[in-house]
RNA sequence: GGUCCCAUCGUCUAGCGGUUAGGACACUGGCCUCUCACGCCAGUAACAGGGGUUCGAAUCCCCUUGGGAUCACCA
């Protein structure tokens, strides 16, 4: 009964994109789910597009979405000598062999190969020479040129490649470095990963890296490849389609639940069941219920879904995620209840933290700024004396909760024989120069007495001088 | 172009031989109401096409079409 070890195996050549956060979450909630292993691994053998930022920028992506790991971060760059012992089994066994051809010849014999209709690739000149070890030479694979090989893909199924579709592709480059096909697999062997879960875009290199374990006698891992994440124009996600990365999620006000449960329904499913919090994810995820056709980034649904999360979330919960969004308009966040209160009255009207902050402004300002239709439309000479008396009332009350607070206005309402809305937008913009926000009642709670009572009498001063 | 994958409302999807083809987002109407939201109710909207298999196909098989991926000393 051996148990599950997945692994996370991006290459740090940019920041960390949509569709690589579901794979990593799909790794993780794999691992998580069975009990098992979730190891990252930095995949970092092309020197020249390697840095150390987009390093960062994976943490950081990974940080924010609260997906951990067990084992890690593993370098390739660092296990050279590793791949170089297995470069060597392979040559003597056989299996591989040092070709001196150079990219120059390598491209004629592409040329040659499409002028006469053939598949381009290398035609295997080095392949029986026996050449020994040089300067700059690669290592190549000696691909078998008949039979077929099969994955048997947990989520696409039974798939057959013809092994003359394959060529000898290239295991280590001249500069000495392995090419990625190689160092997966010695990884994924050494590492004893047992559960390969990654875009079905890798499809291709399965068939080469099951001829790669085979080549070093080790089992087969279990191989589900899922689909892939497109953008609206059904193409891969690129560039060019906005927002990619992961952290700008973040910067525009998701939250990281909201964003974990988006991307788990975007290729897996669990009946009708739209909204997960992160331990049911945990508890319900499995293979078998993912999908096999590529989905769109619906982020128009992501929206919805994160209105639904915050709605979900208790006040005290959501401080921490909206305090950055508070900071960066320049509020002071010193008070947490204050905020919590503050996010209790915008928690069923904000699609995103951001768009909560925004609407939070009133709460912070300490001169409030009147919205010009609004101040004109409500606060008018007619309401002056409701607005004063209904000042000296709540400024008077020792008590100074939403009960007290209603009762002042029921009375209000009977003394000067008026609705309810003929008095609370007056009041609304007075308190907030805006005709819109949160129930009155509400808002003048968390505000409390003295703001409140502060911007009452501005109210008073601004009908009055009109 | 070769190879491989995929195909249910606009989008995410349920469905795993017999359903009035369900849910969610979006959209439209209504209710609620101190504004805006939330919430509730209702509605529009899909099995790509053609052949089979079967008493019976969205479900199984084949073909066509469409879309995607991949063809490196990149991962």
């Amino acid at each position: 009964m051996s148990t599950v070890r997945t692994r996370f195996a991006p290459s740090p050549t940019g920041y960390l994109h949509v569709g690589g956060a579901r794979t990593a979450l799909f790794n993780w909630l794999y691992a998580r789910h069975t009990g098992g292993t979730f190891i990252l691994r930095i995949e970092d053998t092309d020197q020249a597009r390697s840095t150390e930022q987009s390093v960062q920028a994976i943490f950081d992506a990974l940080k924010w979405l609260d997906i951990d790991w067990d084992e890690g971060p593993f370098y390739q760059s660092e296990r050279l000598n590793l791949y170089n012992d297995y470069i060597d089994r392979l040559v003597a066994q056989g299996h591989a062999y040092y070709c001196t051809c150079t990219p120059d010849e390598i491209e004629a014999m592409r040329e040659r190969a499409r002028a006469t209709g053939a598949k381009p690739r290398y035609d295997g000149t080095c392949r029986e020479k026996g050449l020994p070890l040089s300067e700059g030479a690669v290592v190549r694979f000696k691909s078998p040129v008949m039979g077929t090989t099969v994955i048997e893909d947990v989520v696409k199924g039974h798939i057959v490649f013809a092994n003359d579709e394959l060529d000898d592709f290239v295991l280590r480059r001249s500069d000495g470095m392995p090419t990625y096909n190689f160092a997966a697999v010695v990884d994924d062997v050494s590492m004893e990963i047992t559960t390969i879960i990654r875009g079905d875009d890798h499809i291709m290199n399965t068939p080469k890296q099951i001829l790669l374990y085979q080549a070093l006698g080790r089992p087969l891992p279990v191989f589900a490849h899922v689909p892939m994440v497109l953008g609206n124009d059904r193409t891969r996600m690129s560039k060019r389609h906005g927002a990619t990365s992961v952290t700008a999620y973040r910067d525009m006000g998701l939250l990281p639940e909201a964003f974990i449960n988006f991307l788990a329904r975007l290729g897996w499913s669990y009946g009708d069941q739209e909204f997960f919090t992160r331990q049911e994810l945990i508890e319900k995820f499995s293979l078998d219920r993912v999908g096999k056709s590529a989905g769109i980034f619906d982020a128009v649904k992501l929206n919805a879904l994160n209105a639904d999360h915050i709605q979900a979330a208790r006040p005290a919960d959501l401080v921490r995620h909206l305090k950055p969004f508070l900071e960066s308009d320049g509020w002071n966040t010193q008070d947490e209840a204050y905020i919590k209160g503050v996010i209790a009255t915008l928690q069923t009207r904000s699609k995103t933290l951001k768009e909560m902050a925004m609407q939070a402004r009133f709460y912070f300002e300490t001169d409030v700024a009147y919205d010009e239709q609004a101040a004109k439309k409500f606060l008018k000479p007619n309401v002056l004396e409701p607005l004063k008396q209904l000042k000296e009332q709540l400024a008077a009350l020792t008590t100074f909760d939403e009960k007290a607070i209603e009762q002042v206005f029921v009375q209000l309402m009977e003394t000067f024989q008026i609705k309810l809305g003929k008095i609370a937008q007056p009041v609304r913009v007075a308190l907030t120069g805006t005709s819109v926000s949160p129930g009155i009642f509400e808002i003048i709670t968390v505000l409390g007495q003295a703001r409140v009572v502060a911007r009452l009498e501005k109210a008073l001063d601004y009908i009055a001088g009109r």
